[in-house]
Order: C-alpha cells, then structure tokens, then sequence
DNA sequence: AGTAAAACACTAACATGTTAGCGTGTCAAG
DNA sequence: CTTGACACGCTAACATGTTAGTGTTTTACT
C-alpha cells in the first residue's frame, strides 16, 4: 500500500544538535547565574555595542514578547541599562552595565575552554562541516510555502474557544 | 592585549538554523491545530507505537516536567490515550487514539510536499550534509566537562532568594 | 524479610516561546 | 495640515522550558 512514510523531522533533529552543544554550557551559565538568553543579550550587546530591543531580537533569536521580559529582568539585576531615543520616541536603547561587562569577561575564559573541550571532542573535521552546512542553511532564502488544501488538516473544532465565554 | 575573542555562538547557529526550517511548518501545524510539541509526540506515537512518557521525553526531546503538561492537554482534546501498566504500578503508556492518527494521516501528505519544496530550495548536497553532520554531532559522547574555577564567575548575590521569604 | 537506593511520574515556581492585539510615535501622501 | 499606513515596544493569554523537590513503587543488597 502507500502510507507514504514521512521525510526525517529536521526540526527535532536540529532541536537535539543543540542541545547536545548547549548541554555542556549550561552549568557554566547556571553557576554564573544567567539564563541562556542572558547570555546571549549580553555578548551580543558585549560585542557589538548599544543596540535597540529589535535588533537583539534578531541577533539573538528572540522574539519580542520574550524580549521585553527578559530585559526587565536583566535591568531588575543591573546587567543592562535602557535608554530612550531622543530623535525617535518609539525607539530604545540598549547597552550593558558595568556589571554586565564584567560577567561577560569572567565567563568569557571558561565558555572559551569548555568550548575547546567540545571541540577536541567533535573534531576539527567536524567542527568546520557543523559552521559550513549550518551557515548554509541559514543563509537559505525564497523557499516556497506549501498552499494549505483548505479542505485538508484541521482537528475537530479546538480552534480558539476561551474558556470563559 | 588579550581581551581574547570567544569562539562563536553554535548553540545560537543552531537556533538560527532550526528556526529558519521549523518557520515553514509552522503555518501548517497552526492551522491543524497542534503545537510543534504535540506534532512530535503524534509522529513518534504513530510511528514507533505505545510508548512511555520516559521514552517520549528522549525522542521528542521534552523534558518531563513539560511533557506531563503536554500529554494532559492532548489527553484533553482527545489525541492520546494514556493507561496504567499493572506489572509496575509507576509507569504509563501512551497511545495514539483513532482521532491522532487522523491527524497525522491528514497531515502527512503537506508536511511532506512541504519538506519537498524546502529541499529543492537548499538542494540534494546541502540537505545530505546537513544529516550526515548532524547525526554525528549527536552522536557524540564523552565530552569532558569544565571544572568551574569556583572562584570566577558569580553576580552579585542574586542565588534564588523566595519572594515570601 | 527488611531496608536503602533508585526509578518514575508528578507538582511547584519561575523564565521563556508563541500568537494576537493595543497604544503611541513617525512618516508620507493628499 | 491632516489623515492614514506603518513601525515600535508593549500587554495579554496560553503553552512550554528549566530546575528543584515530592510521593509512590521497584529493585538491589544485606
């Protein structure tokens, strides 16, 4: 018959790449008391300087209703600091503290170690596939959306009832 | 000086790369209904059969804490059925009932195309490196890991301090 | 048999992901 | 100058990720 078997899930399997990467930083940035995106703000922010709230959102992956909480967080413990755009009032900026800076420069010796770890571990052969293929796949533009049959998909009628109405 | 540059962000890379595949299945798990979560618990169930949450953790990569929640809301909407194990009174199992396995039927044939299309847009040889390294990097055990210098790293004083408390 | 350790699913508490929508500020067309 | 479209950060509501710890059932060892 057909049954058609479905194509690998990628999705999952990137899902499991990363975190057997992140797997072994984790206790690093648990120790140092931030959270993964933290970490992410802060060395974007560490390496690029001042940035608006968009463009960590872009760099760092993270969408804007995420964002917003975590960077109060963040200003709540004094890693970073909010500032408002005089020329453009719906526009903010962000830059890292003073104590913010000086996290990212501890940790930044023990990330750089673990990471050589991990790559004494994978292989230099790999290490530089992973960067290759992975730069290639996000580089990755104009992929066609599959039209959805309308008719197709679609549970039974779970479809946004709030619960109090 | 020093100041001695971190390598890259690969667990951000990878992010970066699942989010720019995931984004185009998106759409269509939204419009079935299911959460990127429930597609993978549905796949697993349908494809390999009852299984136990432990082993739905592994393979869909969900943590149990997570997964308890997950499985109660598709209980919820009738996706899967779960039932005691009289040889050891701890475990579950969990089975996909005759409305997931709709689902998945219904899904599949868009899931697929959708995949097709993503293909031909990266391409037979990008597609068959992206598996061959990350099969490998999953793959990979015995990582050492970094002992923290116990003195480095640590903010201020910001240790999981209760609210109430 | 009897006990300590381990396994399992679970709860609790907090942080983040995801979608929809809101309010204000900016800018361009009329 | 005004209006309408858009950009931006935000809130709201729900689902999930993450860590710590709990209660019960098994298992291993004495």
């Amino acid at each position: 018959m057909n049954e058609a078997r479905m194509p690998r899930n990628l999705p999952l399997l990137l899902l499991q790449a990363r975190e057997a990467v992140i797997s072994h930083f984790r206790p690093l940035l648990n120790h140092a008391g931030v959270t993964e995106q933290q970490w992410r703000i802060l060395r974007a922010l560490c390496e690029l300087g001042e940035l608006e709230p968009r463009q960590l959102c872009e760099i760092c992956q993270i969408l804007s209703p995420s964002l917003t909480g975590v960077l109060a967080r963040m200003e709540e413990t004094g890693l970073v600091a909010r500032r408002k755009v005089d020329s453009d009032q719906r526009r903010l900026l962000v830059s890292p503290t003073a104590k913010g800076k000086a996290l990212v420069k501890r940790m930044a010796p023990l990330v750089t170690e673990q990471y050589r770890l991990l790559e004494d571990a994978l292989g230099p052969e790999l290490v530089r596939d992973l960067y290759g293929v992975l730069d290639r796949l996000v580089a990755v533009k104009d992929v066609p959306v599959a039209r959805v049959p309308l008719s197709a998909a679609r549970p039974a009628g779970r479809r946004k009832e709030r619960a109090g109405e």
